[in-house]
This record gives structure tokens, sequence and C-alpha cells, in this order.
DNA sequence: ACAGGATCCGTAAGTGCTTACATTTCTCGG
DNA sequence: CCGAGAAATGTAAGCACTTACGGATCCTGT
């Protein structure tokens, strides 16, 4: 017994199903390799991959330049690094040229556990390229998605969408 | 000056980048329709959308209903539906035929609010599907990737990746 | 008829981000 | 050289989910 509904209601909800359908595989994701890292008994969180990451490849970096090598915000960096820094992974200097900015760098320990994890990342990279493969490409139908967005965002197009429906 | 890193260390980080870039991209689209809402000054939020729509198209619906419909935990509905309940706009009632069960449904306030956002609703459902042309189908390029997850989840490719390299 | 288990739903706490705001430090024009 | 504004970072709170767990109710087999 279907209620009675204004006969132009949207039916295929677009945006909302976009968004939640992209937020699922990204904790699908995430979920995973959480979990390949408590098989392999290693105390080490997904979200902490990043910042490691690029410490690995490039040395001591600040802050402010995680978050921008990252695409986040430097608040997601710090809470990140003050995780990593209680954990012994990371340690952190002042900049002696620059005194707002905190420097991290890989502690002995922290290269410890890049070492181990390397084969866990590298697995997990080479099953994301399966997944992209078998998916064929969703990963250029994301940038794709991402450079129509920077085009013109969902937020504009529903503007003028709703604009010129009503003038 | 780049520091010294495992010969074999994984330069391209897959899993990390696709589950962060489908968080970024969800977070982008959940935001801006947030705006929109903002801008109609309506007090709405994009999170009640998915129960919301479902009452709209389906009537009463119980609680572990609506996860299923939505794809999400029946936990995540009950919090969406305590803040719909808190805004006047859901109204629930015991399942006369099963104690367990609580049955949502729409009030007058509810079903105002959707008739004044139904514009709203139309035209991101139309900018969704304008992105998605433009974005070449990104939506079935999705579509590939969870069906790609649900024949082997990243986990059990990973796994099986690891012990091929490990005899 | 009722014990044991399954189901439905709720709260609490955690995750990985965000925005808003505060603090400290730097820089540059007057 | 000093004060206004910009920049780097930090904390707090929120968001949209999740898992973990517990209470209430239902169902099934004996």
């Amino acid at each position: 017994m279907a209620p009675e509904r204004p006969a132009d209601y949207p039916r295929a909800s677009g945006a909302a199903a976009l968004g939640a359908r992209l937020r699922r595989l990204s904790e699908r994701i995430d979920r995973d390799a959480g979990r390949l890292y408590a098989e392999l008994d290693v105390r080490f969180e997904q979200r902490w991959f990043g910042v490691l990451n690029q410490l690995v490849l490039h040395g001591r970096r600040s802050v402010g330049d995680l978050a921008v090598a990252l695409g986040v915000t430097h608040v997601a960096v710090s809470q990140v690094r003050q995780a990593l820094v209680a954990e012994g992974l990371v340690a952190e200097d002042r900049d002696p040229r620059d005194g707002r900015s905190r420097v991290l760098r890989l502690t002995r320990e922290g290269e410890a556990l890049v070492r181990r994890l390397a084969p866990a990342w590298t697995a997990l990279a080479e099953a994301a390229v399966e997944l992209n493969t078998e998916a064929q490409d969703v990963l250029a139908a994301l940038e794709r998605l991402e450079a129509a967005l920077d085009r013109s965002s969902i937020l504009d197009r529903a503007r003028r969408i709703l604009d010129s429906a009503r003038p």
C-alpha cells in the first residue's frame, strides 16, 4: 500500500545513491585492509598508511606538506601524527627555520614496522590493480567524475537546474 | 633527500588510494547536498534522505526493512530515526503483530517537508545523472567494482597474493 | 508448555574524516 | 622595530557510518 506522493517525486535518488555507494565501497576496502593487518598480527591502522608512506618515500615532512600531498586537511594529518607518535613510530621536531612547523620523521620502530608491512602493502596494491582491471578501469571513471566535479560541482549543477525550472 | 627504503617498496599505494578517493568523492557530494538545503533555508540533513525517501515511496516501514533497503546497518537507521522523531518528521508505532518491531511513518510535518524538498531532490537527481553522463557512466564502473568485490574481496585477493609470494 | 535459540531493535563507543575556532610564529609595510 | 595580518598547527565537536553488546520478543522442537 504505497502512500500518496507528489506526482513529480524523484524516484531515482541520484546524488544520495551515488554518495552512499561511494561511501560503502570505501568502507569495504578500508575494513579489508585492516583485517589483513590484524591477520598478520601487526598493530597498524589503515588510516596511518598515507602519512607513513609519505615519510618512507620522502623523508622528513611537515604536517602541512603531508596534508597537501595526501589531499586531506592538516587536522587529519595532525590526528594521525598524534597516534603515530603515541605508538612510537614517528617523531616530531620543530623546524629550526620556522617555529610554527612540526617536522615528522620515522623512528627506528617506524622503519621496522614499514619493513614488516611492505609485503602486505605490495599485496594490497596488486589486489587493487587486479580489481581495477576486473572492473574495467574504475579508477579512470573516478578520475572522470572528479574532473567533472571540478568543472562544475553538483551544487552548482543543482542550483542551475533549480533556477531554470523556476524562472 | 629521499631516505633509504626497501627496494621492493610499493610506490603505487593502490588500495589506500582507491579507498581514500572513494571517501573524498562521497564527502564532496554529501557536503554539496547539505549546502543546497541550507541555501533553501530548510532544516534537513543529507543523511536523513534515505529513510525519508523510503517512507515516501513505500509508506510504513520497520527499522530492519529500511536497513535492508538502504544497504546499511539497522543501527544507522535507528540513529536517523532518533533524529527524525526529534524533529517531528517521523512517528513510530509498535507493530501489533510483532512487539519487537518499530514501524516508522511520516508525520504531517514530514510530508510537508518532503513536498518542500522535492524540487531540490529532483535537481540533485538530475545533476547526478548529468555528472554520470559526463563521466561516461561512472555508476556502471562502480557496479563492476562491487561485482568484482563480491566475487572475491580485496582481503581474499591480498591473502592469495601474499601466499603465492611466500610459498 | 516451555527452554533455547533466533530476530528485532537499542545504546555505547570507535573510525576517519570534516568545519570552526584558538594559539603560536612569521612576515612585511610604515 | 613593531603591529596587523597571514600562515602552521592544535583542540573540540560533528558527521555518517561501523562493530560490540544487551534487552525484549518471537518461534521451534520436544
